[in-house]
RNA sequence: GGACCGGUAGUUCAGUUGGUUAGAAUGCCGGCCUGUCACGCCGGAGAUCGCGAGUUCGAGUCUCGUCCGGUCCGCCA
């Protein structure tokens, strides 16, 4: 006896019809996935989420063979049958159930269906726009099932995991107010409140900080995030953090306990054993790979030569080599000598993107000919002996090239380190497999264009020094924060939080947020901080993009399922929309200007 | 805010130096077919060339503007 009693429609699922079924008699439920006509006798491919089976229906069964007909794609049916093996002959090895076939008895059409927008099979490309549209259906193709499947399963293993490790899953606000730090706030106006706003969370952050503070020692919550910035590929206004905090566990506890549960997570969903996580500090992967999420996939590496170029006159390389805050650095690509002057064109232009003003290349043709040896419009601004030393320090080869930045390091580091990533793509120089790592050591603070700082983290994350030593020099001092990478991808991070008031506000003293801000904006998190804090910290997780790299898509809006377009809207349900002029009334708002006639609807 | 790429049958694309009736594939519709499985064969329908100006005897094609989609920079603590 089934548990559900006669509600349920289908006895079996499509894909998951075997042999073992032979002269059972089953009963499906799906869609046509596509039909073949030969007369006298009709294939149906009925499809449902787990797969995809052949319903053949000749004409003893004259009722559902003429029903059988008048089927088209997408329509959605219930089919009776009896399952057979098929003949030799007739076996279909590409697909999963082509041992077996259903000779279909009884038809039922539950719904019709009109020719789809676009085929839904493997073998078409289509465009993303048409695809958002009829989302509906373009989740029903394969790839996006399995996608959106394997999703499932890994929060799922997620939950199972820290659920194990005794963390508990505590809902947050999604209704909260806005702080003036990090990004562009979503805003929720007030009717109770006139004038007033709610901010959407960009994370639960400071909330699952006063969970610590409340005793609930390991929380975790997978939640949603907003944030109204500018989208990217990996980058959606509204996206999903498996969002961690803890209380009395250092770093190295919180990051062992993630890593475990990372690695669980590969082997149980993609029976992967991920290799060891190095830790790196933020300033080799700064000097090494000119990024703090570097892809160790990529086997080349910037190299330093200040040294060298504070002995040449050429003033480009020297002035950065001079200049405490510049840097001159050289990224060797093995095999790059047969990259033309062409394609040195496209990559000079893809640097400029990121600031830099130029870019310097030698060829590497003939190393033991010494430098006659050697391609270069630059060559004869050196010493040969420094060009020889530097040749050395590269280990350079023939067939080699070497690309060289120099300007403010932060403009070498971001265009050498997009450099490596573009010409690995483009040579085919990343490796297989995954490459996971800490990122640990980062500065507090950065200088931003006005003098002032910026936390690198954010301003709740605890310095590893004294607050004397932070506002000594708050350029030179570190935080406790640490970041996951793999494959280039920042996957998550998190930090130890301050838990004492007298750090939280010398750090908002730093970031020129002064007392009456403080308590305006960050008031109960002060005073929770004087109630008996505990130390605590934490991570988040950028689901989204742990599901794109576990499925190997290139975008996270193939592993969600109703995403936003780059302009933050959705072309299926045509959101953001107008609202009446009655709504806008009772929340206290008038726009601005009337956009026209379709500026509100009545 | 900025740079670049794209927008032509339902879909994916082609369209030469500005020149006759805008093509292909696939899908769709009709007919035939009892073993196909991206079935096959025959026939048919299907286009506001994103939108708006401009140049020209003539614009899918050139120019300007605009909208939409995408990649990236800025932005994203």
């Amino acid at each position: 006896m089934h548990p559900y009693g006669n509600q349920i429609m289908r006895s079996h699922y499509c894909g998951a019809i075997t042999t073992s079924n032979i002269d059972d008699t089953v009963t499906l439920c799906g869609w046509v996935d596509r039909r073949r006509d030969h007369g006298g006798v009709i294939f149906l491919d009925l499809r449902d989420r787990e797969g995809i089976v052949q319903v053949v229906f000749d004409p003893d069964t004259d009722e559902h063979f003429q029903r059988a007909d008048r089927v088209r794609s997408e329509y959605v049916l219930k089919v009776t049958g009896r399952v057979r093996a098929r003949s030799e002959a007739t076996i279909n090895p590409t697909m999963a159930t082509g041992e077996i076939e259903v000779l279909g008895k009884a038809l039922e059409i539950l719904n019709a269906a009109e020719t789809p927008p676009f085929q839904l099979d493997e073998y078409t490309n289509v465009g993303e726009e048409v695809r958002l549209q009829y989302r509906y259906m373009d989740l029903r193709r394969h790839e996006m099932q399995e996608r959106l499947m394997l999703r499932s399963r890994i929060t799922t293993a997620v939950r199972n995991f820290l659920d194990g490790e005794r963390f508990l899953d505590i809902e947050t606000p999604i209704l909260t107010r806005a702080t003036p730090e990090g990004a562009r706030d979503y805003l929720v106006p007030s009717r109770t409140h006139p004038g007033e706003f709610f901010a959407l969370p960009q994370s639960p952050q400071l909330f699952k900080q006063l969970l610590m503070v409340s005793g609930f020692d390991r929380y975790y919550q997978i939640a949603k995030c907003f944030r109204d910035e500018d989208l990217r590929a990996d980058r959606q206004p509204e996206f999903t953090q498996i969002d961690i905090e803890t209380a009395f566990l250092d770093e190295q506890a919180i990051m062992d306990i993630t890593e475990r549960m990372i690695r669980e997570l590969f082997r149980d969903v993609l029976d992967v054993d991920l290799p060891a996580f190095p830790h790196m500090r933020y300033s080799e992967a700064m000097e090494r790979y000119g990024s703090d999420k570097p892809d160790l996939r990529i086997p080349l590496e910037l190299v330093s030569v200040d040294d060298l170029m504070q002995q040449v006159e050429f003033k480009v390389f020297r002035g950065p080599a001079d200049d405490p805050a510049g840097r001159v650095a050289a990224l060797k690509v093995t095999g790059g000598a047969s990259i033309s002057r062409k394609e040195i064109d496209v990559y000079t232009d893809y640097v400029a993107v990121f600031g830099a003003r130029g870019l310097a290349w030698i060829k590497v043709n003939d190393i033991a000919a010494g430098i006659e040896g050697l391609q270069s419009p630059i060559l004869k601004f050196m010493p040969d002996e420094i060009v020889a030393q530097m040749m050395e320090r590269l280990g350079a080869a023939d067939g080699d090239i070497i690309f060289f930045g120099a300007d403010r390091a932060a403009v070498v580091n971001e265009a050498l380190g997009a450099l490596r990533l573009r010409v690995a793509q483009d040579l085919g120089l990343v490796g297989e497999g995954w490459a996971p790592l800490w990122v640990v050591d980062f500065p507090m603070f950065e200088e931003d264009p006005a003098g002032g700082w910026t936390p690198l983290h954010h301003p709740f994350t605890a310095p590893s020094g004294s607050i004397d030593e932070l506002q000594a020099k708050p350029g030179e001092c570190l935080s406790r924060a640490y970041d996951m990478v793999l494959n280039g991808t920042e996957l998550g991070g998190g930090s130890i939080r301050i838990h004492q008031r007298e750090m939280q506000e010398a750090v908002f003293r730093i970031l020129d947020i002064d007392q009456e801000e403080a308590q305006e904006k960050f008031g109960f998190l002060l005073n929770a901080l004087q109630y008996g804090a505990p130390p605590h910290g934490g991570l988040a997780f950028g689901l989204d993009r742990l599901v794109m790299l576990m499925v190997g898509a290139s975008s996270i809006r193939d592993v969600i399922a109703f995403p936003k377009t780059q302009s933050a809207a959705c072309v299926m349900t045509n959101a953001p929309g107008a609202v009446s002029t009655q709504q806008l009334r009772e929340l206290n708002i008038r726009l601005r200007q009337n956009s026209s006639e379709d500026g509100t609807k009545a």
